[in-house]
RNA sequence: GCGCUCGUAGCUCAGUUGGAUAGAGCGUUAGCCUCCGAAGCUAAAGGCCACAGGUUCAAGUCCUGUCGGGCGCACCA
């Protein structure tokens, strides 16, 4: 069913072709203190084809206008045109209704996380995970079939720096700590040590060992390790792709030789680029000094960027036949899949075949990943260049400084989650040993600190756009009042708490009598109405923060109406005191309201406690 | 130098496809629990939307330039 707003937008557009001209409408809320709900400056478009003034125009739409069910009235003010809706019919629409996208034939791949198997997570990529996960939730709210990716570097220098640390000082895993941060220790060790360049030699034997796969079991372990960090993040995944998979799929050679074969890539004989292999990026990256960018080294070794172009490839189902097993299983018992040389060969095409793939990766890999969507387009893919889109967010410092893995600088994830989660167990029971509420068991207690803290801190890192640098503060991110996470989950425990409350007195959200609904109801209301622009939007631009910022919105609606007081000072809006009819519409409203900010909190991955 | 990106209140940030008087939070100040939970609410103070031009009936939003911050410009990943 059309939403209100798009009702209203083809009633102005039907009363403008009766005034002998087609527009394009725009319908917006008015803004606070103007009259009417919705209005649209649509006569200023009309203005100039029918030689009018606005003014005049808008009074002519006012009366032409055919109202949708819900609107009460038009009128012109100035050259707006406004509408006041019935507020109980709006009030019980919305209510009532429960917005669902339909199904979207296109299948969108994110691939996020992609940390390097060979330290701890840090909080820079704490960002990466919870923006490629809300996406991936949101994408999914919207319509679209999902698959989430997380590539796996099992050939890289990190990798192979971590592996040959723990040989070179005899380091033993005590089997008790987390075995990412046990690695982590002896690469960090190892960057430290002066004698580092003496140990060229033992590292590239290592990166070797790891080409052949020999080494595979104790990359596992990492990944296990990140895994567990980025679950207790609330991430999910269903398919990790192994570089050396996508390797040993001859994914890399298969697009050399596509490439091979465009006018933009050359083998020069001499120069600075002597015997690589190099693409001219120049149409795609103008401006850049240098228009080639090497592919494949002069001694036959692949660049980077070259291995992602031949993984990007598959992801669009433009080359096949990687074998996939299972490989472990998340919290809530789904299966995650892992690309393996002794996997099964996909043959349901469960795997890759997306129509856009969306790559969450620091802005700092701009040039790279313009090379790889580049690639598509040489290869006469220009859909598939167009759909590779990068979602690149500024890196995160740590207390203004520098993140860096090799130095062992800034917070490490599993310590700021920790932390996080602490924080909101004290202000928990702190608060329980306060008020009246019922004491919760020590399980009860954990579960709601662990969806406040980790609550919190997605909420951070979600809420403002990606494009935007963020400084890690300890007392800025686990904040647990204002533009927060918990500020939310507030309001949705209250709300839950006056349904419980009525349910026990008896009442239910059946026998409403929505002519009692006031304003205030209708000011509500239209903040629940918008949920379906705010997904369209987040899918649009590629960005949970719009979701977030309505999250807030829903909850500072709900404290409004929930706080409002009438002339004499009293509450204006108590529920179980209203009068019956009202009461009833009343609580189908805080319901409809409970479950607006579960599922706005869920898009952002973000689980509501059942007290706080 | 070139490319990308950001510049909105003391600080951290929203601001939809250009539309009516630019909004939050933190902090500051003053209030609100004898009616569903104060992690809340109400109010005050705080703005040359970096600057200068331009387009438009209309610009925080689009274009050009300038200034300032960040990032990137490897036969690293």
């Amino acid at each position: 069913m059309a939403t209100l707003k798009t009702q209203l937008k083809q009633a102005v557009e039907a009363a403008a072709q009766q005034l002998g001209a087609s527009i394009e409408a725009v319908i917006q809320e008015t803004p606070a203190g103007k009259s009417g709900d919705y209005g649209t400056p649509a006569a200023f478009l009309l203005a100039k084809t029918l030689r009018q003034n606005p003014a005049a125009i808008a009074a002519q739409l006012a009366e032409r206008v055919a109202l949708p069910e819900g609107i009460a009235r038009a009128e012109a003010a100035g050259p707006y045109l406004n509408f006041f809706v019935d507020a109980g019919t709006f009030v019980r629409n919305v209510v009532q209704t429960r917005p669902g996208f339909p199904h979207q034939p296109d299948k969108v791949i994110i691939e996020h996380t992609s940390v390097n198997p060979n330290k701890e997570l840090h909080v820079g990529h704490v960002r990466n995970v919870t923006l490629g996960d809300s996406m991936a939730r949101i994408f999914r709210a919207a319509g679209y079939s999902v698959e989430v990716q997380n590539y796996i570097d099992d050939t890289g220098r990190q990798a192979a720096e971590s592996l040959f640390a723990v040989r070179h000082y005899g380091r033993v895993w005590d089997g008790v700590q987390k075995y990412d941060h046990f690695m982590g220790e002896g690469y960090v060790a190892l960057n430290a040590d002066p004698e580092k360049p003496s140990f060229q030699e033992g590292i590239s034997a290592m990166l070797h060992r790891l080409e052949t796969g020999e080494l595979r079991g104790e990359i596992e372990a990492i990944v296990h390790a990140h895994l567990d960090t980025c679950f207790r993040l609330g991430a999910r995944y269903d398919l990790l792709n192994w570089e050396s998979d996508v390797v040993g799929s001859g994914f890399l050679s298969q697009a050399m030789n596509i490439l091979e074969a465009s006018p933009s890539t050359s083998h020069p004989a001499q120069g600075k680029f002597a015997g690589a292999f190099v693409m001219d990026v120049s149409a795609f990256m103008p401006g850049l000094e240098e228009p080639n960018v090497v592919l494949m080294r002069s001694d036959g070794t692949a660049m980077y960027a070259a291995k992602d172009i031949g993984y990007q490839f598959w992801k669009f189902g433009l080359f096949e036949g990687m074998k996939f097993r299972v490989f472990s299983t998340d919290p809530d018992g789904h299966e995650i899949w892992t690309s393996h040389p002794q996997g099964e060969p996909d043959t349901q095409r469960r795997f890759g075949h997306a129509a856009e793939v969306i790559n969450v990766i620091d802005t700092r890999q701009e040039h790279p990943q313009k090379v790889v969507a580049a690639s598509l387009g040489v290869a006469g893919h220009p859909e598939q260049e167009r759909r590779s889109i990068h979602l690149n967010y500024a890196f995160v410092t740590f207390e203004g400084q520098t993140i860096s893995g090799r130095k062992g600088v800034g917070a490490k994830a599993d310590d700021v989650i920790d932390d996080a989660i602490e924080r909101a167990a004290v202000l928990f029971i702190l608060k329980e040993a306060a008020s009246e509420r019922d004491i919760l068991s020590a399980d009860e207690t954990n579960e709601a600190a662990r969806r406040i803290g980790v609550g919190a801190l997605r909420f951070a890192m979600l809420k403002s756009e990606p494009t935007r640098t963020l400084d890690f503060r300890w007392e800025q991110v686990l904040a647990l009042n204002g533009d927060t996470a918990p500020y939310v989950q507030y309001a949705a425990v209250r709300a839950a708490n006056i349904l419980k409350k009525a349910a026990a007195e008896g009442f239910s959200p059946d026998g409403a009598d929505w002519s009692q609904i006031t304003e205030l109801e209708l000011e509500l209301a239209k903040v629940v109405s918008r949920f379906p622009d705010v997904v369209t939007t987040s899918v649009r631009v590629h960005s949970p923060h719009v979701v977030a910022q309505y999250a807030l919105d829903l909850a500072t609606a709900f404290n409004g109406w929930y706080n409002a007081r009438g002339d004499d000072g009293k509450p204006a809006t108590n529920v179980l005191q209203s009068p019956a009819g009202l009461r009833e519409a009343r609580l189908a409203l805080v319901e409809r309201l409970r479950a607006a900010m579960e599922e706005t909190l869920g898009l952002l991955g973000i689980e509501i406690p059942s007290a706080m």
